[in-house]
DNA sequence: TATTGTTCCGAACCATCGGTCAGTTTTTAT
DNA sequence: ATAAAAACTGACCGATGGTTCGGAACAATA
């Protein structure tokens, strides 16, 4: 009697993937539940099958699209043998997520802070989602620059500071991705980024 | 007959006082205008008289509050004759802004960046206001190392690239005051600023 | 086909809140 | 004193949008 149940998970993603998108677009608090389900292609009722409430559909976005970030960026340093190409390629992933027109990054770091520092928030009472995403970042850096110094290309006194060196390196792209996300000077950002990280690498380096 | 107008800026920045109060505890989207009268002691309807709109508050409660935090700065490290000291005491400056418990800065950044990014935030169609005060921070942190230079406490080459280094100064400390905001753990903050800012000093010094 | 539980739907509900306005109070000038 | 303009007020309006709900559509048994 009872029909088959749905593959919920797979609808679920749907439906963030269409959220994510408007999210994106919009902003999260621009963007109502009835736009999320014309994208994607059901009716506003639907939608409270498969989440509990609007909030949760944020969540399950962002959760997927970090990690969908996190899954190529390990993917695409993995089996470099070259430690300071192995930097260098990091870099240049994270600077080309700024470049992303879809879905463009601005609004939605701008949402995730919003949902983490409000009390109420989506995230406010799941900091840790947050906090475990960054500390995954952290970890993928300090791997690389461990492997350098294994490889003996980097300083081997770097070891005892390398989580400090990784939080710094991730603290500096974090905050001028941020410059020029306000400042839209995109031309300079190339030139300024590489000018740390040439000073960055002759620092590490033996 | 017309009776003498009231002082219109003092009384608009006593409920822009009131209301960044607000917007550093619930946020701008959880602050109603009905809570901005009554921390101001006045009527709904009194604060249209001094705004016409909600935004409005915003964008002159936020204004008020970032030229304060660059005034404090700048009489901070007027008259500091030591370069390195002098730089010193204006990351120690930054540092304790992110201390304050009133207001609280880390909602307040959160909705500045929202109200940057979303189309028709109050300060989306006005980014120019938020671009010229990082413009000055920029310049601050530019006269300093300059400063350094001519009195040939720092590297006369570093010149050449001054406002780069600058910008990228400006970006880690950005950056790592999200990090810390995010992460929680302001214990290790200090350590980890100084471990970078030794390293920053160490590098430009001659 | 009848039955039964699942999936889907969008109209309706409801709470919130920014902004308005007609009327009251206060201030100042004559 | 009194008149006129300014300052103030809070009930009210209109719009928005998240969530609910009663029932339609559907799929899988028997």
């Amino acid at each position: 009697m009872p029909p088959k149940r749905f593959h919920k998970t797979e609808k679920c993603n749907d439906i963030a993937a269409a959220a994510l998108a408007l999210f994106a677009e919009k902003g999260y608090a621009a963007t109502s539940v009835e736009q999320i389900a014309d994208a994607a292609g059901i009716g506003k009722g639907t939608v409270y099958e498969y989440f509990a409430s609007k909030e949760e559909i944020f969540v399950h976005a962002i959760n997927n699209w970090i990690l969908d970030l996190i899954n190529r960026m390990v993917e695409r340093t993995r089996n470099i043998e070259n430690p300071v190409q192995r930097l260098e390629i990091f870099i240049s992933n994270v600077k080309d997520v700024l470049k992303l027109q879809q879905p463009d990054p601005k609004r939605l770091f701008a949402d995730i802070d919003q949902q983490t520092f409000m009390p109420g928030g989506a995230f406010y009472k799941r900091r840790h989602i947050i906090k475990d995403m960054r500390a995954v970042f952290c970890g993928l850096v300090t791997d690389i620059l461990l492997d350098g110094v294994s490889k003996k290309v980097f300083k081997p006194e770097i070891a005892r500071d390398v989580s400090k060196i990784a939080v710094n390196l991730l603290a500096y792209m974090d905050g001028i991705c941020m410059h020029y996300l306000i400042m839209e000077e995109y031309q300079e950002f190339e030139e300024q980024v590489n000018f740390y990280i040439r000073g960055f690498v002759d620092a590490i380096l033996i």
